[in-house]
Order: structure tokens, then sequence, then C-alpha cells
DNA sequence: GTCTATAGTGCGATAGAC
DNA sequence: GTCTATCGCACTATAGAC
């Protein structure tokens, strides 16, 4: 009889992607690192993933699926206080940025390295700070925020500085100003944002 | 007697390349593509950029020079106004990324694309932005803020955020909050940043 | 394995200043 | 014509996608 397919030959994959896409950058990563790296064969890779074009778009894909679930997991316990969820959403983009194992946020620096409006990893890169954009707004919104869109907006000013910043100059950099950044602009447009009497 | 050194080729690669790879990223222009655009020929282009990497960090370098150059036309005007030219800077900035020819910050982006922390280019683009962060903190300064390394670090914060989500999400996205947050930075740090009136 | 593209080298031909 | 800067092309070797 025929051997039976290998189970979870794509999540190894993705995940041999993912450790070096990350690091090194996508660009800098061939396929043949992935095959030396997973023990892969190339006809089986390529039956996975058509082109490396779509390898990338998948690995940002699963990406952007497990960190919805992180993100979850974090404001998960400031259920019904939507202000203390934005801060909770921003004290794990601070702490994932001092992690050794940060190398740069996915999202911006797959943007960055493909120019191409088109390129499928650079669609998916913007599906996803989008939808962190207006999910912010929408917390912005149940946080009472006298302008939600305004207050995404420059939450995500701090976001992408944050994460920017902290790939170049480091965690002791810009990064470490991340959280009061992001209080002033809490504070700027929602009512009672944190656990703030009025003075 | 013989044939004279062409002047001005040097500025005409860097001309070229500056164009290429600020468009489409250091990693997607080939030398050829340079050879093609300035009609150098190749021993030329090698005899005055011994490498791709030496060629990477000039234009890195020239570019920061001309930077450092258009700042300060922009900032003269409010010479002896260290909070208006912190304004003035930010003003410039947001208007680069409204520009049609914004395609991200080269410094950012190149250190995107290369993360060895040894490679020229990186090194050259990292420098930049440490000066223009030192700067700030010296206008934070002379601007008597309350803590000039904490602004300065927090309005890195939103050039970051401003110049990486400007190249993702266009000029209409977070980017166009960057004017008013930073002045909120400011106003949080400084006595009377701008022309503003205690209420 | 195949085919393309890349960085980098070197040489002969040519263009131009005297 | 002489001399040289520069171009254009052929070439190697490596690495890439598929």
């Amino acid at each position: 009889m025929a051997r039976k397919p290998a189970p979870g030959t794509r999540r190894r994959i993705l995940t041999a992607a993912s450790r070096l896409f990350s690091r090194q950058g996508v660009r800098a990563v061939g396929m043949q690192q992935l095959i030396d790296e997973t023990g892969v064969g190339k006809s089986l890779l390529y039956r996975e993933f058509a082109s490396k074009d779509e390898l990338v778009a998948a690995w940002i894909r699963d990406s952007d699926e497990e960190w919805w679930k992180a993100a979850a997991e974090v404001t998960g316990p400031h259920q019904g206080d939507p202000a203390g969820q934005i801060l909770a959403l921003l004290g794990f983009f601070y702490e994932s940025v001092q992690s050794p194992e940060f190398y740069g946020c996915i999202y911006y620096n797959t943007s960055s390295e493909f120019r191409d409006p088109q390129y499928p990893g650079r669609v998916e890169s913007v599906r996803h700070l989008r939808r962190l954009r207006d999910w912010l707004r929408d917390l912005g919104i149940l946080a009472g925020a006298s302008d939600a869109e305004d207050m995404a907006d420059a939450l995500m000013l701090v976001i992408g500085g944050l994460l920017n910043n902290g790939e170049v100059l480091g965690a002791d950099g810009p990064a470490r100003m991340a959280m009061p950044t992001a209080e002033l602009v809490l504070r700027q447009y929602c009512p009672a944002p944190v656990g703030a009497g009025s003075a």
C-alpha cells in the first residue's frame, strides 16, 4: 500500500518559515533554506504552497490568526473595561518588543519589503493593520472616547512607533515611552481612562 | 592629451540609486538596473562603489546629509522658538508622507530589509535616527521641557508611527493624527509649547 | 534538475580631449 | 595620432524559484 501523507507537514513548514522570515526578512530567506530546515522535500513544499509568494501570504495569515488569539487572552481579564483593554494591548506590544525573540513587526516589515500593493503578503499585512486600527476604534467607542476614530489613529501612531523604533533602536530607545504616551492619548480622548481620579 | 573624466558620475549614480532604492527597496533593485538607468558602465560603477553594500551605505549617508539641510531650512524661520522648530519639523515629516513621491522612510525601511547590525547601510540608518532623536532632545532642553529625554523618545514614537503607517496605510490613515499627537506630547512636557495661552 | 537572475571581474572597442 | 576614461559585452560563480 501507499505511504500515508505525514500530518502536520504544512504546520511544520509554516513554523520554520515564521522563524526564518521574521528573523531575517522574507527576501533574505530562500526556499532551499526552508527545505534544509524542515527536511521536507521540494516537491512536497511546492505541493503545500504553490509559490513563495503564496507561502508568505499564508505565513502572514497564520500569524494574524495567532495574534488575535493572543490579543484576546491579554484583553480578556479586562472585560467590561475598554480603556483597560487598550492599555493591556499596548502592554502586550511593549512586552513583545522587549523579548529577545523580537525582530520587528512582520506586518510593517513585510509591507516595507514588498511595495507592490498587489503582492499577497502585503495585502494580508495591510488587512491585519487595518483590523487592529478598527478594533482600537471599537474599543474607543466602548470607552466613551470623544472621538474614537482620532484616538484609534493616534494609538496606531504610538504602536507603529513602538514596533519600528523597537526594532531599530532597541527596547530602551523610544520604545520605552510607548506606555506613557499611550496613556497620554487615552487621557486626551476618554473621560476616565484608567484608574485615574479627577485631580 | 587624454580624455577627461566625466564629472558628476558619482552623483548621477547616487541619484538613480536613490530613486530606485527608495521606491522599490534595496533588495529589489539590481546593479544591472542601475547601469541601465544611468548609462554608466559596469566597470565605472564598481570603481565608484566597490560593492552594492557600499553603494547602499553611500546612498544613506548622502540622504542623511540632504535631510539635515532640508530640516535646517524648515526650522530656520523658527529660530529662538524651539517648540516651534519641533512642530515645524513634524509638519515637514507630515508633508513628505503626503507627497506622491513618498515610499516610506529609507532609514526605517533599510533597517527592516537588513537585520545584520554590521550591515553598513543599517549602521548609517541607525546613526541617522539616533541623531534625529538627540536633536529633538536638544530642542526639548531649549524649550524648557520637564524631561527632554522622555519627550524626544515620545516624539520619535510619533515620527516612527507617522512614517511607517504613512507608507502602509496612506497619508489619510493614522498619519493624519501626527500633528495633533505631537502637539499633545509637546504640551505634556513644555511650559508653553506653541502659541497656547492658559485657559 | 532547470532556468533565470544576481554580484562582481575583466577585456576589447570606442569616444573624446589634446 | 596619442592617450585615457568610459562603455558594452562576455564571463564566472553563486543563489534564486520552481
